[in-house]
DNA sequence: AATACGGGGGG
DNA sequence: CCCCCAGTATT
């Protein structure tokens, strides 16, 4: 993969940098532009969430003001304030470069990002933040937010877990903080990540960088970031209406999706269009106020589907999803074919349809 | 390159 | 309730 062109992540820089002065966050942390202060804030944010961290870092400041302070404090202090927090070698290395830097370095941090690094509990991001914060060193975070982000908007389809990716992304912002400020452009993408381009189900149409992401142009926001390892399985949630009278049950041919294609499914409640839409969308549809006959998860190659099935007094005449509605005779639903899950349901509630099967269990 | 290391938030 | 998330040190 070859990185972007120039121009193109100017635009997006400024955009970035454009929402994040339209949309500024006040951080506790953002007071003070000396490496000590900064340093804590960035230890606590490893792992953490602004929120979680934001009164473990006020009691920390308090009670170690300065390097000095904790320096000379016992471990078992340090621990007292961090308990709570998690990853409590973030506690015991904070400890142990405290101690370093004020009695082998004359307390003064090392002004580089190459520096910080060489101390305990400072990696790659740690290093980076630090530098740009404290001393406007030209260097970009790489963080969660970052990757999820520059992968999408530049469309980064590698596993956004390899070392090769991260440093992809790190040349990436690097030169982008050639162009523009590197403090500002590091708190904007991180906010950015965090507010706007989340994780999960994020609001593309208020999004201002969306004209330009090429994520949201292959409507891939879904799929990215990549990651190996566990083979990425989208999330679909499909509601069903289960429709029994006289001993016959709903059923319908399933033209809208290429899953289970052909095969007879109950009608699903929510859409006109049938399954498929129910496949293209990773929204979550609203429980509808209906009986809960139960509930299932299917693992297909390549989806996750939670499947909910909803008995329904009458079928809606929205139910004609690309064909026709049948109302197939319990007997004689064998002659049918019917996708698995959808197959063991019926298996399972057959007793309360009054359906006998022989080959039951 | 893979694994251990807490805990919180959201669907 | 279950799933997802995320830097660094260690192996």
């Amino acid at each position: 993969m070859e990185q972007p062109a120039q121009e193109q992540i100017v635009r997006f820089g400024k955009l970035l940098l454009n929402w994040y002065t339209e949309n500024p966050r006040p951080m506790p942390w953002k007071n003070f532009s000396d490496p000590y202060t900064i340093w804590i804030a960035e230890i606590i944010l490893q792992q953490t969430r602004v929120e979680q961290g934001t009164p473990y870092f006020e009691r920390f400041i308090h009670r170690f003001p300065d390097l000095q302070s904790l320096a000379t404090a016992s471990i078992d202090d340090v621990l007292v304030l961090w308990e709570g927090l998690g990853y409590y070698s973030r506690a015991r290395n904070l400890h142990e470069t405290a101690r370093y830097v004020f009695l082998e370095l004359g307390g003064e941090f090392p002004d580089t990002a190459a520096g910080l690094q060489k101390l305990k509990g400072i990696g790659p991001y740690t290093s980076a933040a630090i530098a740009s914060f404290a001393y406007g060193e030209s260097i970009g975070v790489v963080d969660g937010n970052v990757k999820r982000v520059t992968s999408r908007y530049f469309n980064i389809e590698q596993d956004i877990t390899s070392s090769r990716t991260s440093k992809f992304i790190q040349d990436l912002v690097n030169r982008i903080v050639q162009e523009i400020p590197s403090a500002e452009f590091n708190q904007a993408i991180m906010n950015f990540g965090a507010m706007m381009c989340v994780p999960r189900q994020p609001d593309c149409a208020s999004c201002p960088a969306r004209s330009t992401c090429r994520a949201y142009q292959l409507k891939k926001v879904d799929d990215l970031p990549y990651k190996s390892g566990t083979t990425i399985k989208k999330k679909r949630w499909i509601n069903f209406g289960v429709y029994v009278n006289q001993g016959r049950v709903a059923m319908i041919q399933n033209k809208s999706s290429n899953i289970w294609k052909n095969l007879f499914i109950f009608p699903v409640i929510g859409s006109e269009k049938g399954l498929g839409s129910f496949l293209e969308s990773s929204k979550k549809s609203k429980a509808p106020d209906l009986p809960l006959l139960g509930k299932m998860n299917w693992e297909l190659s390549h989806r996750k589907l939670h499947l909910q099935f909803y008995l329904v007094d009458q079928p809606p005449t929205d139910w004609e999803q690309n064909g026709k509605i049948m109302m197939v005779e319990s007997k004689n639903l064998e002659n049918f074919a019917i996708p698995r899950p959808l197959r063991l349901f019926l298996n399972k509630i057959s007793y309360n349809l009054s359906i006998k099967k022989s080959d039951d269990q």
